[in-house]
DNA sequence: CACGTTATTGCAAATCACTTGCAGCTGTCA
DNA sequence: TGACAGCTGCAAGTGATTTGCAATAACGTG
C-alpha cells in the first residue's frame, strides 16, 4: 500500500522535524492510524496496533495521539458519545453526519456552510476560528433521495 | 422575579403530569436552572443550589438533570471540554458561538445554516434528526464588524 | 559501533465526570 | 393519617484519559 507507506513516511518526517523519536510504537500507531479509513477511538487503535505489538501499552497510544494532535498529523474528534476519536489530517476539512441507527460516520464538505459560519460569527463581532458541525441522521428508503419530506 | 417564578412552575406543571414527585430538591434545581442566563455544568448548578440548601448532593443534581432532560425540560451540551451544560429548553432552537478567549457562550440561530445542514443530508441520502453546531471564535477588534477579513 | 543523554515506555495508581447500590426519607393519594 | 413507591445522600463503582516512576531505547557524538 503506497498511500500508506507515504504517509506513514510523512509522519515520521514530521516528528523528526520537531526533535521527537519515532520510536516502533509510534511507527506501528502511525501505520494503524494511516491504514484506518474510519474514526478509531484510543482503545481501537490500541487493540489494531496490539495485534502487531503484544507489549504495546494503551497510555502509549493515548500519549502518541497528543503528540501527533499537537504535531497537527491527526485530528481528533469528539461526537456524542463522548469518547475521543481519531482521523489522519492530511485531507481537506470536512465535517460528519453520523447514522444514528448504524453509528457510521459519513464525511462532507460544503464551501455554502463554512461561508455561511464565518458570516454568522462576524455578525456577532467574532472571528471564526474553527467550529464543530456534526449532522445526526437517517437513512432514507431509495429513491426519495433529494426529495422533500 | 416574575419570569423565574412562571418557569419553575411550568416545570413542576411537566413533572406532575409525567407522574414525577416534585421534591425540594428539584424545585431548588428548577429555580437555580429558571434563573441561570448562562450554561452551568452539574458543579455549578449543585454550588449554585448548594448555597441554599447545604444538604444538597451532587448525585442528586445529576439524577435531575437526567430527569429534566429526558421530561425535554432542559438541554444538554457538550462543548469542547466535553463536560455536559445545561439550558433550560424554553426557548427557541439555537446554536452557540464560544469565545476562545473568555470561554463565553453566546446564542444565535440561523433558518439558513438550517436549512442547508437539511439540504447537505438529504443529499447524502439521509434525513436529518438533529446537529450540533459550535463555532469557536475571536473577538474582533470594534469596528472592523461585518467587514471582510 | 559504543556511549551518554534524555525522550519514551509500561505499569499501576490517580483523575474526572458521571452513575449506581443501598438503606432511610418523603411526596402523594386514598 | 398511613402505606408505598419514588427520591435522596453517601459511598463505592465506571469508563475514559492522565500521570509518577523506574526501566528502556532513540539519536547524535566520538
Amino acid at each position: 500500500m503506497t498511500g500508506t507507506e507515504r504517509r506513514v513516511a510523512g509522519f515520521e518526517g514530521q516528528l523528526r522535524e520537531a526533535g521527537l523519536r519515532m520510536t516502533q510504537q509510534r511507527r506501528l500507531i502511525l501505520r494503524v492510524l494511516a491504514e484506518a479509513d474510519d474514526h478509531p477511538d484510543a482503545k481501537g487503535i490500541f487493540t489494531r496496533a496490539f495485534a502487531h505489538d503484544p507489549t504495546l501499552s494503551l497510555s502509549t497510544v493515548y500519549r502518541t495521539m497528543k503528540v501527533l494532535e499537537t504535531q497537527g498529523a491527526i485530528e481528533r474528534h469528539a461526537f456524542e458519545d463522548g469518547v475521543s476519536r481519531y482521523e489522519h489530517a492530511d485531507q481537506e476539512h470536512h465535517d460528519h453526519l453520523i447514522d444514528i441507527d448504524s453509528g457510521e460516520v459519513i464525511e462532507f464538505s460544503s464551501d455554502a456552510i463554512e461561508e455561511l459560519q464565518r458570516r454568522i460569527a462576524a455578525e456577532l463581532g467574532y472571528e471564526l476560528v474553527r467550529h464543530r458541525l456534526e449532522l445526526y441522521g437517517r437513512k432514507k428508503p431509495p429513491g426519495t433521495r433529494g426529495k422533500k419530506g
